[in-house]
RNA sequence: GGAGGGGUGGGAGAGUGGCUAAAUCCAGCAGACUGUAAAUCUGCCCGCUUCGGCGUACGGUGGUUCGAAUCCACCCCCCUCCA
């Protein structure tokens, strides 16, 4: 899922995310609640038609920023309070408010609020806001029931972050409470891929079978494929839009950093086999160009080139799995991209 | 011909006796980015370096001083105004 936090997948047209094969794209409460305001988007017709986005959209919480923000919010049993970042005014996210603004936004998938808490953190600190978010986690469940419409749905979010026993306790009580999918949130915080596999080691195979599995904010290439290969469904990641504005272009053999010297003269396509315009008809040289330059086509070919990137990594796991060829996969692409994922 | 201003590291531009290998910005080189406070941030950016330092350096030459980019003399060059 491509995110596109502020009611756009920053420098992309929304019919060239569709075009990378993207079926759904990301908001998030918070920003959107601060500006322009969630009322606002439902009295000018809801954010698939603000943003002119006729598909799924699936609503961050505001749980992330609880971490992200953390200098600028206070953490109660009701809720955050947050100055905005934008004027410094403060707004109170509790669950209920939470849920209301992903309901007023219209989004397809909804998260329930959690607090995300940064690693490493001690037993019984990540404990005490595991079970902060499951309570929250109740309340965004009865409040999402009250008014949800037909085809919406919500998301519970798995904390406890790196310790056997808490996933469990978080699994175990959100599975009781029932969700139309899970997620594993407090992942990709610090600790490193291998212990993000750990935890998703001992997380992932106790979830239930038949529902949709979103490992939250993951990951780069080698994050997904390995997250793939242990049962998660579904990511979101700024990685490809973020990095694409910085000068990052994955490519079938890893990524590369277009600014970089050595290719002011380089007259290769990114991916002269890919199918997407921005991989396939512009040179390594004129991105280079483009970037050194200051303009503003560079992220929007870059951003445009790595969400084709993805969507197409995905679509080769979709494939693999349903041909029953999953390993050979992920060996072809520890052979390409020489990244360790198991 | 007369009067005045100025020459600092790739560029712009501070600094007017020691705290100055010399602010800051730009350019250049590299790195980071994982539920987006990010078209952002960080490091390097005279040479050598065992990263502790060492050597050269603020137009040129000479001088004053314990010590000079900073003070003095002469020379070279540039700019502005007047004629």
């Amino acid at each position: 899922m491509p995110v596109g936090t502020a009611g756009t997948v920053k420098a992309m047209f929304p019919e060239d995310v569709r075009a990378t094969g993207a079926d759904i794209v990301l908001g998030n409460t918070y920003h959107l609640m601060l500006r322009p305001g969630a009322e606002r988007v439902a009295a000018l017709g809801g954010l698939h038609h603000f943003m002119n986005w006729p598909r799924p959209i699936l609503t961050d919480s505001g749980g992330f920023q609880v971490m992200s923000l953390a200098s600028l919010r206070k953490l109660t049993e009701e809720g955050v309070s947050f100055a905005s970042h934008i004027d410094g005014a403060r707004h109170m996210l509790t669950p209920e408010r939470s849920i209301e603004i992903q309901r007023l936004l219209g989004a397809d998938i909804q998260m329930q609020l959690d607090e995300c808490p940064a690693m490493p953190i001690d037993h019984d600190k990540a404990a005490a806001s595991m079970r902060l978010s499951l309570r929250w986690a109740e309340r965004s469940k009865r409040a999402f029931g009250e008014k949800s419409k037909p085809g919406q749905a919500l998301f519970g979010i798995v904390q406890g972050a790196n310790y056997e026993d808490l996933r469990r306790e978080s699994l175990d009580a959100l599975m009781k409470t029932g969700f139309d999918g899970l997620s594993i949130g407090g992942l990709a915080v610090g600790e490193g891929r291998q212990e993000m596999f750990r935890v998703l080691d001992f997380t992932t195979p106790h979830m239930e079978k038949g529902k949709p599995r979103y490992l939250m904010g993951v990951g780069k290439p080698a994050d997904i494929v390995g997250a793939v290969a242990r049962g998660i469904d579904m990511f979101d990641c700024v990685a490809p839009t973020r990095s694409g504005r910085h000068g990052q272009a994955w490519t079938p053999g890893g990524a590369i950093t277009i600014t970089n010297a050595r290719f002011a003269d380089d007259e290769a396509p990114l991916d002269p086999a890919s199918d997407c315009p921005a991989s396939r008809d512009y040179s390594k040289a004129y991105l280079h160009h483009l970037f050194k330059a200051g303009e503003y086509l560079g992220p929007m070919l870059l951003t445009w080139h790595n969400l084709h990137y993805y969507q197409q990594l995905m679509q080769g796991l979709r494939e693999a799995i349903a041909a029953g060829r999953l390993g050979a996969f992920i060996a072809a692409f520890r052979a390409r991209t020489g990244e360790e994922i198991l």
